[in-house]
RNA sequence: UGGGAGAUCGUCUAACGGUAGGACUACGGACUCUGGAUCCGUAAGUGGAGGUUCGAAUCCUCCUCUCCCAGCCA
């Protein structure tokens, strides 16, 4: 790879290969299993995996389930499907788990070096004493507890003979360090709770900070890469693996998240949407959750290469929702079966058409694939266009349906609106229209120029679809930026999530397979919806097709 | 007022002392049996002030602004 489309931590990586401080790159991606995987967990997961295969290293999936109290297997597997949905295949799988006996060996060997202590302090006098941002911590008074005693009250932790929050073990680094991770961070607390997979065997549980490095030790891991919010965890890191006698050494780097603009990557409020409702489950369209994102279109391959293009960092970046959507609408203009689809149906009538005539006209599948060839469609005397495609009384450059007009039916024949049938109320239920027979197909041999093209479906043969138009979830582009006082809820989208009962769609569709996409001409993108039934089909809108009338319309 | 980090078009990201480039968005136009797609074009940026240099986004100094850290979470 050339120096220039590297990014700053393949640049180290190449560097580190280059000068033959490693031998060969080994990265991990390491969830923990207490919650679905969102897009921003797929960088760190594209971004680890994309190390080691362009440097020809390895790639761990690594569970950092260290905390009992927060980890389900539920979560575990979820994230292992989404992983491997991603295309992301890992050379191991691998479980902090696993190492609890290894690290258990090396908190002994710090305390026997006098490094660690334990400490009686209650939580509350722990946060008592470890001073402020501006103010050193003060020493606990167990801090000078001889190796001996340190040894078998540890013991005695693990043994369970300490009730909860009677003690820890902590690292003795330095109370007043300006960083405040460095004042004698706890390596274990106590935690008489099953573990999903330890079971009981344990009843100590390691600290995150006290862990992370060694389990990236066991496993060789040279380059751990995880996000800014553990820059100052750096030197931590780096002092407990200096201060025991580990058989590697990695080094850890650090990456600004991905952030998506109307949305929210906190797993707390995303579980907060899940559990009150707002959405329906995490596999809602609308959730920056994989599982979400699929169900709403998105593919793996639009997924990497949106995650690829946005780059990697180090500072503070929100991304326009807009940018993934041009990427998937891009993926799916090459490869997305054309369908026509009417949201809002209104009838027309034409005629002078046979009532009992049906001819079946021939329809592109993709123009923008010939290979992907064409198919037949029925045509009748009856049939519906979408809504807003008529009007009665239209403005400039409207080039659809309205009285006295010529539009083109796509695929069919022109039609020329005769006359407006309205109920009581003033509604318009109908419209009446007489076609040209000589247009069969979409031209006449005259030549005449119509502007507008309609989709349509014929009323005797179209399938009642229901479709879900999504929108974006908040209305609130950084939601980072919540005004005081406002919370998450105040910005959901009330036109996040749009169900039409009433659309008819064109017979092939009436048995659309599961998670199909297809283009719903002139609409946009559409996906078969795992609530799909036989014959009542539902459908998911991924994304809009580029509405430049929409934009004339907004700007008049 | 402690420590750590970061500032390049509206957004994301290149430029590694030598023409500030690309993508998304926006705005024009061409073309079109999808007002889709495609093509062409336009607008838009180095946080500020000094300094070094023939030459600075890049190096130095000072300033400003933003983000992270006081869980027995990760």
């Amino acid at each position: 790879m050339d120096l220039s489309s590297m990014n700053f931590i393949e640049k180290i990586i190449d560097d580190d290969l280059k000068s033959g401080r490693i031998q060969q790159v080994v990265t991990r991606f390491p969830p923990e299993p207490n919650g679905y995987l969102h897009i921003g967990h797929a960088k760190a997961v594209t971004l680890n995996h994309g190390f080691a295969k362009t440097f020809g290293g390895r790639f761990n999936l690594r569970f950092d389930d260290t905390n009992p109290e927060k980890e389900e297997e539920e979560f575990m597997r979820s994230i292992i499907e989404d992983v491997r949905w991603l295309g992301c295949e890992w050379d191991e799988l691998r479980y902090a788990s696993d190492y609890f006996d290894q690290f258990y060996e090396w908190a002994l060997e710090l305390i026997r070096a006098g490094k660690a202590y334990v400490d009686d302090q209650s939580p509350e006098e722990i946060r008592l004493t470890r001073g402020t941002l501006t103010e050193p911590g003060k020493d606990s008074p167990f801090r000078n507890r001889t190796v001996e005693e340190n040894l078998r009250l540890f013991e005695a932790m693990r043994a369970g003979e300490k009730e909860e929050e009677s003690c820890v073990l902590r690292a003795k680094i330095d109370m007043s360090h300006p960083n405040m991770n460095m004042r004698d961070p706890i390596m274990y607390r106590i935690l008489k709770k099953s573990h999903y997979r330890a079971k009981d065997k344990w009843c100590i549980y390691p600290m995150y900070d006290f862990a992370h490095g060694y389990e990236d030790a066991i496993e060789g891991v040279t380059h751990s890469v995880c996000s800014l919010e553990f820059e100052d965890h750096r030197p931590l890191y780096d002092w407990f693996l200096d201060n025991v006698s580990v058989p590697h050494r990695p080094h850890q780097y650090e990456f600004a998240r991905l952030n998506l603009s109307h949305t929210v990557m906190s797993k707390r409020i995303l579980r907060e949407l899940v559990r009150s409702g707002i959405v329906s489950g995490w596999d809602d369209p609308r959730m920056p959750t994989l599982q979400g994102l699929r169900r709403r279109g998105f593919t793996p391959s639009a997924i990497r290469r949106f995650l690829s293009e946005t780059g990697l960092a180090k500072s503070y970046s929100i991304v326009d929702y807009e940018f993934l959507e041009s990427v998937i609408r891009d993926e799916m203009n090459a490869k997305a079966q054309r369908a026509m689809v009417v949201l809002y149906p209104l009838k027309i009538v034409i005629e002078n058409y046979p009532a009992d005539r049906v001819e079946w006209v021939e329809a592109e599948n993709n123009p923008e694939d010939p290979a992907a060839g064409s198919r037949q469609i029925p045509f009748s005397r009856e049939v519906y266009i979408e809504a807003e495609d008529f009007m009665e009384d239209p403005p400039k450059k409207y080039f659809r349906l309205s009285p006295g007009a010529e539009v083109r039916l796509k695929y069919a024949y022109y039609v020329t609106c005769r006359e407006v049938v309205k109920d009581a109320s003033g509604k318009i239920v109908e419209v009446r229209c007489v076609y040209d027979p000589e247009s069969k197909g979409g031209g006449t041999p005259d030549g005449r120029r119509v502007k507008g093209t309609l989709h349509w479906v014929s009323a005797a043969h179209a399938v009642k679809a229901e479709i879900r138009l999504y929108n974006k979830l908040f209305t609130l582009r950084d939601m980072n930026m919540m005004e005081e006082g406002k919370s998450y809820r105040d910005y959901v989208n009330p036109e996040s999530c749009v169900v039409l009962k009433e659309a008819l769609a064109e017979p092939m569709l009436a048995d659309a397979s599961q998670g199909a996409s297809y283009q719903f001409l002139r609409q946009g993108y559409f996906c078969v919806d795992p609530d799909s039934r036989d014959g009542k089909p539902v459908f998911n809108r991924t994304v809009t097709l580029k509405d430049s009338w929409a934009k004339i319309q907004s700007k008049a």
